[in-house]
DNA sequence: CAAATTTTTGACCGGTTGGACAAACGTTAG
DNA sequence: CTAACGTTTGTCCAACCGGTCAAAAATTTG
């Protein structure tokens, strides 16, 4: 499939950390297009021909930069497992991905960046290695149903509703922050959502009969 | 506050709306920076500088086209009201948004793009006029819990989860359709969201007991 | 029709951007 | 020390981009 990875000297791969740390916080607040070689080089503390000299190209930052994500970034609903209580697992699964939005929103952003224009660079991805991952927790959530351990609903939209309640506290972070105010848009925000969510997704809004 | 409106001539009035549609359409799928001059031109028939004579400033069209969004974006929240039975006027309200997600997605990612960047444009706007219409439905909300018409949660974030979920559908819709595949990712995706979102909200996920 | 006004266009400009390149600088191994 | 190799930088370039301008073409008005 791929060549195996080029021998790196200390200082290449040191240097090469610096920039994906710097193309991170740039690609992520500006986009890709809105992005200059030029910020990530000065946000890197380096020149722009220094910058290039350990990536070719812009586009090769952004590619390696979106590799690493997607792992990490799917590492919550690989751990979604069979074993332990459904509703258990739900719930932390859940706990994961908004602790994921809190302390890694820049890598939410890039994503959601990536995703909004269409995911020209990774579509392939999405079709193949996160549908089939998609699928297969789906299974796991239908065999909870037939169990009679949650409700019967659609699994895929229902892990839809997760990801977009979610990550909507690191991608909408401005909006939230705005509609919260200065009292209640504070560090305590997150602790607000994960009782909200969790009250949301157990036992919905209708009164307690 | 602002002057008066200029007086336009019909080929203004209606070569201003052939370059608002072709700017939602290009401004919606590469974001401001990354959208030319030049795309919008073509996209509308026309030549560059011949747009530049209708619109003096790419801002000015971004600026224009965000305005006119805002005001049918929030539309539905603006709707919804005291009168009638609270858990139908909330069913009523995911089921118009997820419409408008359906319906308007290039509005939906316009604005999606904004948020993301930092809404460098509209920041004022969100901690003015959008926190207070949120602030005034939250209080209608909470109305209807101390009535004992609907659980007692976070109006809120409430909000936020109904914008998230329903947005979700225009905004990754990419990923949506990548994960369901060819045969469930079709027109009949939306109806499965409204099911499944229906149920969400009103019984969360416990089964029956 | 003819004058006045509005609309359209080709040519152009200054600034920015991604990237190339060779030369200089630093480091390490023999 | 010195040759080989890895790293850094100043300079440069071609393409692109937002925007200007004067003049031509089309339209409206008297």
């Amino acid at each position: 499939m791929e060549g195996s990875a080029p021998r790196r000297t200390r200082i290449q791969q040191e240097k090469r950390e610096l920039i994906l740390e710097a193309a991170l916080e740039v690609f992520s607040a500006n986009g890709f297009r809105g992005s200059t070689i030029d910020q990530i080089a000065e946000a890197a503390g380096m020149s722009k021909p220094n910058l290039l000299y350990y990536f070719r190209r812009k586009e090769d930052i952004h590619e390696t930069l979106m590799q690493r994500l997607l792992d990490t970034w799917l590492a919550p609903l690989r751990e979604l497992d069979d074993i332990g209580d459904p509703l258990t697992e739900l719930r932390s699964y859940i706990r994961r991905k908004l602790e994921m939005a809190r302390d890694f929103p820049r890598e939410s952003r890039l994503f959601a960046n990536e995703i909004l224009q269409g995911a020209p660079r990774i579509k392939p991805m999405l079709e193949g290695e996160l549908k089939a991952l998609v699928d297969e927790k789906a299974a796991v959530i239908k065999g909870w149903m037939r169990a009679g351990k949650i409700a019967r609903t659609d699994p895929w939209h229902l892990i839809f509703s997760i990801w977009a309640t979610t990550q909507h506290y690191a991608d909408f972070d401005v909006q939230v922050r705005a509609v919260l105010g200065a009292d209640r848009g504070g560090d305590g925000r997150f602790e607000d959502a994960a009782r909200f969510l969790e009250q949301l997704f157990l036992d919905g809004l209708k009164p307690k009969g």
